[in-house]
DNA sequence: ATAATCTTTCACTACATACTGAAAGTATAA
DNA sequence: TTATACTTTCAGTATGTAGTGAAAGATTAT
Protein backbone atom coordinates (compact mmCIF):
# COMPACT_ATOMS: atom_id res chain seq x y z
CA UNK A 1 0.00 0.00 0.00
CA UNK A 2 1.39 3.05 -0.92
CA UNK A 3 1.38 6.50 1.10
CA UNK A 4 -1.60 8.45 -0.02
CA UNK A 5 -3.78 4.94 0.48
CA UNK A 6 -2.56 4.58 3.51
CA UNK A 7 -3.22 7.71 4.83
CA UNK A 8 -7.07 7.55 3.02
CA UNK A 9 -7.70 4.35 4.80
CA UNK A 10 -6.38 5.78 7.93
CA UNK A 11 -8.99 8.47 7.88
CA UNK A 12 -11.81 6.32 7.09
CA UNK A 13 -10.91 3.93 9.66
CA UNK A 14 -10.62 5.98 12.26
CA UNK A 15 -14.01 8.01 11.34
CA UNK A 16 -15.90 4.21 11.29
CA UNK A 17 -14.25 3.83 15.25
CA UNK A 18 -15.33 7.77 15.91
CA UNK A 19 -18.66 7.08 14.81
CA UNK A 20 -19.36 4.16 17.57
CA UNK A 21 -17.18 6.56 20.21
CA UNK A 22 -19.92 9.54 20.22
CA UNK A 23 -18.25 11.63 18.00
CA UNK A 24 -19.61 11.70 14.12
CA UNK A 25 -18.11 10.12 11.82
CA UNK A 26 -16.92 13.68 9.48
CA UNK A 27 -15.66 14.73 13.29
CA UNK A 28 -13.03 11.78 13.54
CA UNK A 29 -12.13 12.29 9.74
CA UNK A 30 -10.96 15.74 10.33
CA UNK A 31 -9.31 14.66 13.58
CA UNK A 32 -7.63 11.69 11.27
CA UNK A 33 -6.34 13.99 8.72
CA UNK A 34 -5.04 17.06 11.23
CA UNK A 35 -3.54 13.95 13.17
CA UNK A 36 -1.26 12.30 10.63
CA UNK A 37 -0.68 15.78 8.96
CA UNK A 38 2.46 17.18 10.01
CA UNK A 39 1.51 20.64 8.99
CA UNK A 40 -1.56 22.77 10.29
CA UNK A 41 -4.50 22.60 7.81
CA UNK A 42 -6.96 25.45 6.62
CA UNK A 43 -10.93 25.25 6.44
CA UNK A 44 -10.16 24.74 2.45
CA UNK A 45 -7.83 22.30 2.70
CA UNK A 46 -9.84 19.83 4.78
CA UNK A 47 -12.77 20.58 2.41
CA UNK A 48 -10.91 19.48 -0.60
CA UNK A 49 -9.24 16.47 1.23
CA UNK A 50 -12.60 15.08 2.51
CA UNK A 51 -14.45 16.13 -0.27
CA UNK A 52 -16.94 17.95 2.28
CA UNK A 53 -18.94 21.18 2.40
CA UNK A 54 -17.71 24.32 3.67
CA UNK A 55 -20.52 24.10 6.54
CA UNK A 56 -19.91 21.12 7.43
CA UNK A 57 -16.51 21.45 7.63
CA UNK A 58 -16.99 24.48 9.20
CA UNK A 59 -19.06 23.00 12.45
CA UNK A 60 -16.93 19.86 12.45
CA UNK A 61 -14.42 21.74 13.37
CA UNK A 62 -15.50 23.85 15.94
CA UNK A 63 -17.26 20.75 17.72
CA UNK A 64 -13.89 19.16 17.80
CA UNK A 65 -12.40 22.59 19.23
CA UNK A 66 -14.99 22.20 21.98
CA UNK A 67 -13.84 18.48 22.35
CA UNK A 68 -10.50 19.88 23.22
CA UNK A 69 -9.71 17.83 20.32
CA UNK A 70 -8.17 20.50 17.71
CA UNK A 71 -6.87 23.63 18.39
CA UNK A 72 -6.69 27.11 15.84
CA UNK A 73 -3.79 28.14 14.87
CA UNK A 74 -2.40 31.72 13.48
CA UNK A 75 0.35 31.93 10.51
CA UNK A 76 1.69 35.98 10.40
CA UNK A 77 0.47 37.13 7.14
CA UNK A 78 -2.06 34.68 6.66
CA UNK A 79 -5.42 36.22 7.00
CA UNK A 80 -6.97 32.45 7.40
CA UNK A 81 -7.02 29.81 10.24
CA UNK A 82 -5.23 26.82 10.71
CA UNK A 83 -6.03 23.75 12.71
CA UNK A 84 -3.73 21.14 14.45
CA UNK A 85 -5.01 18.14 16.11
CA UNK A 86 -3.57 17.26 19.54
CA UNK A 87 -1.18 14.55 19.08
CA UNK A 88 -0.65 13.40 22.17
CA UNK A 89 -3.34 10.03 22.29
CA UNK A 90 -3.81 9.08 25.68
CA UNK A 91 -4.58 13.15 25.81
CA UNK A 92 -7.36 12.15 23.19
CA UNK A 93 -8.94 9.27 24.79
CA UNK A 94 -8.74 11.51 28.25
CA UNK A 95 -10.34 14.40 26.73
CA UNK A 96 -13.24 12.03 24.49
CA UNK A 97 -13.57 10.14 28.22
CA UNK A 98 -14.07 13.46 30.24
CA UNK A 99 -16.71 14.76 27.50
CA UNK A 100 -18.95 11.89 27.74
CA UNK A 101 -18.26 11.83 31.33
CA UNK A 102 -19.69 15.00 31.29
CA UNK A 103 -22.39 14.65 28.38
CA UNK A 104 -23.58 10.94 29.58
CA UNK A 105 -22.88 9.97 32.75
CA UNK A 106 -23.52 12.73 35.16
CA UNK A 107 -27.39 12.89 34.24
CA UNK A 108 -27.77 9.47 34.65
CA UNK A 109 -27.03 9.53 38.08
CA UNK A 110 -28.82 12.74 39.05
CA UNK A 111 -31.98 10.99 37.48
CA UNK A 112 -30.84 7.14 39.36
CA UNK A 113 -30.87 9.48 42.78
CA UNK A 114 -34.07 11.19 42.19
CA UNK A 115 -35.17 7.63 41.57
CA UNK A 116 -34.62 6.79 45.11
CA UNK A 117 -37.23 9.53 46.19
CA UNK A 118 -40.11 6.89 44.66
CA UNK A 119 -42.67 6.42 47.04
CA UNK A 120 -43.39 2.72 47.34
CA UNK A 121 -45.51 0.32 48.93
CA UNK A 122 -43.70 -2.17 51.22
CA UNK A 123 -45.93 -5.18 51.10
CA UNK A 124 -45.21 -5.22 47.06
CA UNK A 125 -42.65 -7.42 45.60
CA UNK A 126 -42.48 -5.72 42.33
CA UNK A 127 -41.87 -2.77 44.32
CA UNK A 128 -39.07 -4.21 46.31
CA UNK A 129 -37.47 -5.63 43.68
CA UNK A 130 -37.07 -2.42 41.39
CA UNK A 131 -35.94 -0.41 44.93
CA UNK A 132 -33.24 -3.02 45.00
CA UNK A 133 -32.33 -2.67 41.22
CA UNK A 134 -31.89 1.26 41.82
CA UNK A 135 -30.01 0.79 44.72
CA UNK A 136 -27.40 -1.69 42.68
CA UNK A 137 -27.26 0.43 39.68
CA UNK A 138 -26.34 3.27 41.10
CA UNK A 139 -24.07 1.75 43.04
CA UNK A 140 -22.08 0.11 40.11
CA UNK A 141 -22.47 3.34 38.21
CA UNK A 142 -20.94 5.20 40.71
CA UNK A 143 -17.91 2.68 41.32
CA UNK A 144 -17.02 3.28 37.93
CA UNK A 145 -17.24 6.73 37.63
CA UNK A 146 -15.55 7.59 40.77
CA UNK A 147 -12.41 5.40 38.65
CA UNK A 148 -13.10 6.87 35.31
CA UNK A 149 -12.60 10.38 37.47
CA UNK A 150 -9.34 9.67 39.26
CA UNK A 151 -8.28 8.01 36.16
CA UNK A 152 -8.48 10.92 33.47
CA UNK A 153 -6.90 12.97 36.43
CA UNK A 154 -3.91 11.42 35.95
CA UNK A 155 -1.08 12.26 33.60
CA UNK A 156 -0.13 9.73 30.46
CA UNK A 157 2.83 8.20 32.44
CA UNK A 158 0.86 8.00 35.54
CA UNK A 159 -1.49 5.74 33.07
CA UNK A 160 0.62 3.75 31.50
CA UNK A 161 1.95 2.75 35.01
CA UNK A 162 -1.20 2.70 36.80
CA UNK A 163 -2.21 0.37 34.06
CA UNK A 164 0.61 -1.97 34.40
CA UNK A 165 0.52 -2.00 37.88
CA UNK A 166 -2.82 -3.68 37.86
CA UNK A 167 -2.87 -5.56 34.70
CA UNK A 168 0.57 -7.16 35.13
CA UNK B 1 -42.88 10.32 42.13
CA UNK B 2 -45.13 6.92 42.19
CA UNK B 3 -43.98 3.67 41.27
CA UNK B 4 -45.24 3.51 38.25
CA UNK B 5 -43.62 7.05 37.04
CA UNK B 6 -40.28 6.21 38.59
CA UNK B 7 -40.06 2.61 36.69
CA UNK B 8 -40.89 4.68 33.52
CA UNK B 9 -38.55 7.33 33.95
CA UNK B 10 -35.64 4.81 34.88
CA UNK B 11 -36.99 2.46 31.14
CA UNK B 12 -36.76 6.33 29.56
CA UNK B 13 -33.26 6.60 31.15
CA UNK B 14 -31.73 3.71 30.57
CA UNK B 15 -32.85 3.72 26.97
CA UNK B 16 -30.97 7.52 26.42
CA UNK B 17 -27.91 5.97 27.81
CA UNK B 18 -27.86 2.54 26.01
CA UNK B 19 -27.86 4.67 22.85
CA UNK B 20 -24.78 6.28 23.47
CA UNK B 21 -23.30 3.13 23.91
CA UNK B 22 -23.74 1.26 20.97
CA UNK B 23 -26.52 -0.58 22.12
CA UNK B 24 -30.29 0.69 20.33
CA UNK B 25 -32.62 2.33 22.49
CA UNK B 26 -35.20 0.23 22.20
CA UNK B 27 -32.89 -2.78 22.73
CA UNK B 28 -31.71 -1.26 26.01
CA UNK B 29 -35.52 -0.15 27.34
CA UNK B 30 -36.60 -3.58 26.74
CA UNK B 31 -33.54 -4.60 28.95
CA UNK B 32 -34.28 -2.08 31.47
CA UNK B 33 -37.82 -3.23 31.46
CA UNK B 34 -36.73 -6.85 32.14
CA UNK B 35 -33.83 -5.54 34.82
CA UNK B 36 -36.59 -4.03 36.95
CA UNK B 37 -39.19 -6.57 36.78
CA UNK B 38 -39.12 -9.38 39.45
CA UNK B 39 -40.69 -11.70 36.89
CA UNK B 40 -39.65 -12.71 33.42
CA UNK B 41 -42.20 -11.40 30.46
CA UNK B 42 -43.82 -12.48 27.54
CA UNK B 43 -42.93 -10.77 24.01
CA UNK B 44 -46.67 -9.45 24.19
CA UNK B 45 -45.85 -8.27 27.71
CA UNK B 46 -43.09 -6.17 26.45
CA UNK B 47 -44.99 -5.14 23.31
CA UNK B 48 -47.73 -3.85 25.69
CA UNK B 49 -45.77 -2.01 28.15
CA UNK B 50 -43.52 -0.32 25.82
CA UNK B 51 -45.64 0.15 23.27
CA UNK B 52 -43.84 -1.25 20.01
CA UNK B 53 -44.71 -3.27 17.62
CA UNK B 54 -44.21 -7.46 17.33
CA UNK B 55 -41.40 -7.13 14.68
CA UNK B 56 -39.36 -4.16 16.60
CA UNK B 57 -39.98 -6.40 19.83
CA UNK B 58 -38.68 -9.77 18.47
CA UNK B 59 -35.98 -8.53 16.66
CA UNK B 60 -34.27 -6.15 19.86
CA UNK B 61 -35.15 -9.35 22.03
CA UNK B 62 -32.76 -11.70 19.90
CA UNK B 63 -30.16 -8.81 19.71
CA UNK B 64 -30.37 -8.54 23.40
CA UNK B 65 -29.64 -12.86 23.85
CA UNK B 66 -27.03 -12.02 21.20
CA UNK B 67 -24.97 -9.34 23.67
CA UNK B 68 -25.39 -12.14 26.34
CA UNK B 69 -27.70 -9.67 28.16
CA UNK B 70 -31.21 -11.20 28.23
CA UNK B 71 -31.91 -15.09 28.29
CA UNK B 72 -34.87 -17.27 26.97
CA UNK B 73 -37.01 -19.12 29.96
CA UNK B 74 -39.35 -21.94 29.60
CA UNK B 75 -42.79 -22.06 31.84
CA UNK B 76 -44.24 -25.58 32.19
CA UNK B 77 -48.01 -25.40 30.49
CA UNK B 78 -46.95 -22.41 29.15
CA UNK B 79 -46.04 -22.34 25.03
CA UNK B 80 -44.54 -19.41 24.43
CA UNK B 81 -41.35 -18.13 25.40
CA UNK B 82 -40.59 -15.83 29.07
CA UNK B 83 -37.67 -13.47 28.88
CA UNK B 84 -34.96 -12.13 32.25
CA UNK B 85 -32.51 -9.82 32.12
CA UNK B 86 -28.82 -10.24 33.41
CA UNK B 87 -29.67 -8.28 36.83
CA UNK B 88 -25.39 -8.52 37.82
CA UNK B 89 -24.81 -5.08 36.71
CA UNK B 90 -21.12 -5.83 36.49
CA UNK B 91 -21.69 -8.70 34.56
CA UNK B 92 -23.86 -6.35 32.26
CA UNK B 93 -20.95 -3.61 31.86
CA UNK B 94 -18.61 -6.80 31.26
CA UNK B 95 -20.66 -8.17 28.16
CA UNK B 96 -20.88 -5.15 26.92
CA UNK B 97 -17.65 -4.14 27.00
CA UNK B 98 -16.85 -7.60 25.51
CA UNK B 99 -18.67 -7.07 22.30
CA UNK B 100 -17.70 -3.97 21.34
CA UNK B 101 -14.40 -4.81 21.99
CA UNK B 102 -14.68 -7.78 19.29
CA UNK B 103 -16.60 -5.50 17.27
CA UNK B 104 -14.51 -2.53 17.11
CA UNK B 105 -11.57 -2.74 18.53
CA UNK B 106 -9.90 -5.74 17.17
CA UNK B 107 -10.98 -4.43 13.60
CA UNK B 108 -9.22 -1.32 14.26
CA UNK B 109 -5.83 -3.10 15.06
CA UNK B 110 -6.21 -5.45 12.26
CA UNK B 111 -5.93 -2.27 9.63
CA UNK B 112 -3.31 -0.32 12.11
CA UNK B 113 -0.86 -3.72 11.94
CA UNK B 114 -1.90 -3.38 8.03
CA UNK B 115 -0.79 0.40 7.77
CA UNK B 116 2.57 -0.25 9.10
CA UNK B 117 3.21 -1.71 5.50
CA UNK B 118 3.25 1.55 3.85
CA UNK B 119 5.76 1.90 1.82
CA UNK B 120 7.27 5.14 2.12
CA UNK B 121 9.61 7.55 0.80
CA UNK B 122 11.88 8.58 3.84
CA UNK B 123 13.00 11.69 2.86
CA UNK B 124 9.20 13.18 2.85
CA UNK B 125 8.40 14.78 6.38
CA UNK B 126 4.92 14.24 5.96
CA UNK B 127 5.46 10.58 5.31
CA UNK B 128 7.66 10.81 8.38
CA UNK B 129 5.03 11.95 10.31
CA UNK B 130 2.78 9.74 9.24
CA UNK B 131 4.68 6.27 10.43
CA UNK B 132 5.44 7.68 13.76
CA UNK B 133 1.96 8.60 14.41
CA UNK B 134 0.30 5.36 13.40
CA UNK B 135 3.30 3.54 15.32
CA UNK B 136 1.87 6.25 18.60
CA UNK B 137 -1.53 5.03 17.92
CA UNK B 138 -1.11 1.76 17.63
CA UNK B 139 0.79 1.65 21.13
CA UNK B 140 -1.69 3.29 22.82
CA UNK B 141 -4.80 1.36 21.66
CA UNK B 142 -2.52 -2.03 21.74
CA UNK B 143 -2.20 -0.78 25.51
CA UNK B 144 -5.36 0.19 26.29
CA UNK B 145 -7.15 -2.61 24.57
CA UNK B 146 -4.88 -5.41 26.97
CA UNK B 147 -5.90 -3.76 29.83
CA UNK B 148 -9.52 -4.35 28.57
CA UNK B 149 -9.13 -7.59 27.98
CA UNK B 150 -8.11 -8.46 31.77
CA UNK B 151 -10.29 -6.49 33.15
CA UNK B 152 -12.85 -8.53 31.44
CA UNK B 153 -11.33 -11.32 32.39
CA UNK B 154 -11.82 -10.51 36.16
CA UNK B 155 -15.20 -11.67 37.79
CA UNK B 156 -17.25 -9.10 40.05
CA UNK B 157 -15.19 -9.10 43.49
CA UNK B 158 -12.14 -8.89 41.72
CA UNK B 159 -13.00 -5.83 39.59
CA UNK B 160 -14.61 -3.62 42.74
CA UNK B 161 -10.80 -5.38 44.36
CA UNK B 162 -9.15 -3.80 41.49
CA UNK B 163 -10.64 -0.45 41.14
CA UNK B 164 -10.44 -0.05 44.80
CA UNK B 165 -6.56 -0.80 45.13
CA UNK B 166 -5.92 1.73 41.77
CA UNK B 167 -8.21 4.55 42.61
CA UNK B 168 -8.02 4.99 46.79
C1' DA C 1 -54.02 -34.07 9.11
C1' DT C 2 -55.37 -29.51 10.56
C1' DA C 3 -56.05 -26.09 13.84
C1' DA C 4 -54.16 -23.12 17.26
C1' DT C 5 -50.47 -20.59 19.25
C1' DC C 6 -46.43 -18.44 19.00
C1' DT C 7 -41.96 -16.65 16.51
C1' DT C 8 -39.52 -14.76 12.66
C1' DT C 9 -39.01 -12.25 8.44
C1' DC C 10 -39.25 -8.43 5.39
C1' DA C 11 -40.96 -4.68 2.31
C1' DC C 12 -42.41 -0.44 3.48
C1' DT C 13 -42.58 3.83 6.29
C1' DA C 14 -41.12 7.09 9.78
C1' DC C 15 -37.69 9.60 12.02
C1' DA C 16 -33.44 11.48 13.53
C1' DT C 17 -29.13 13.16 12.19
C1' DA C 18 -25.74 14.77 9.02
C1' DC C 19 -24.62 17.50 4.90
C1' DT C 20 -25.08 21.12 1.44
C1' DG C 21 -24.51 25.58 -0.37
C1' DA C 22 -25.98 30.06 -0.66
C1' DA C 23 -26.61 34.05 2.05
C1' DA C 24 -25.50 36.74 6.03
C1' DG C 25 -22.04 38.11 9.22
C1' DT C 26 -17.36 39.72 10.58
C1' DA C 27 -12.82 41.48 10.29
C1' DT C 28 -8.93 43.33 7.98
C1' DA C 29 -6.89 45.80 3.98
C1' DA C 30 -6.93 49.37 0.46
C1' DT D 1 -15.84 53.63 3.22
C1' DT D 2 -15.74 50.21 0.18
C1' DA D 3 -13.65 46.09 -1.19
C1' DT D 4 -11.79 41.70 -0.09
C1' DA D 5 -11.05 37.56 2.46
C1' DC D 6 -12.65 34.76 5.36
C1' DT D 7 -16.18 32.45 8.95
C1' DT D 8 -20.71 31.30 10.52
C1' DT D 9 -25.52 30.31 10.07
C1' DC D 10 -29.49 28.03 8.50
C1' DA D 11 -33.36 26.31 5.61
C1' DG D 12 -33.71 22.68 2.72
C1' DT D 13 -32.25 17.98 1.38
C1' DA D 14 -30.18 13.51 1.68
C1' DT D 15 -29.03 9.40 4.07
C1' DG D 16 -28.96 5.88 7.27
C1' DT D 17 -31.16 3.55 11.06
C1' DA D 18 -35.13 2.06 13.58
C1' DG D 19 -39.97 0.63 13.72
C1' DT D 20 -44.36 -1.28 11.75
C1' DG D 21 -47.52 -4.84 10.73
C1' DA D 22 -48.96 -8.29 7.86
C1' DA D 23 -47.59 -12.57 6.02
C1' DA D 24 -44.85 -16.67 6.25
C1' DG D 25 -42.71 -20.12 9.14
C1' DA D 26 -42.46 -23.09 13.09
C1' DT D 27 -44.08 -25.87 16.78
C1' DT D 28 -47.28 -28.15 19.67
C1' DA D 29 -52.06 -29.67 20.63
C1' DT D 30 -56.42 -31.89 19.00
Amino acid sequence: MDFEASKEKFIQTWGVLGGSWGINRTMAQIHALLLVSHVALSAEDIMEQLQISRGNANQNIRDLIDWGLVFREFKTGERKEFFTAEKDIWAVAKQIVKERRKREIEPVRKILSELKNTKTNKESDAQKHFVKMIGNIEDVVGKMDNSVEKLIKLDESAIVGTLFKIFK
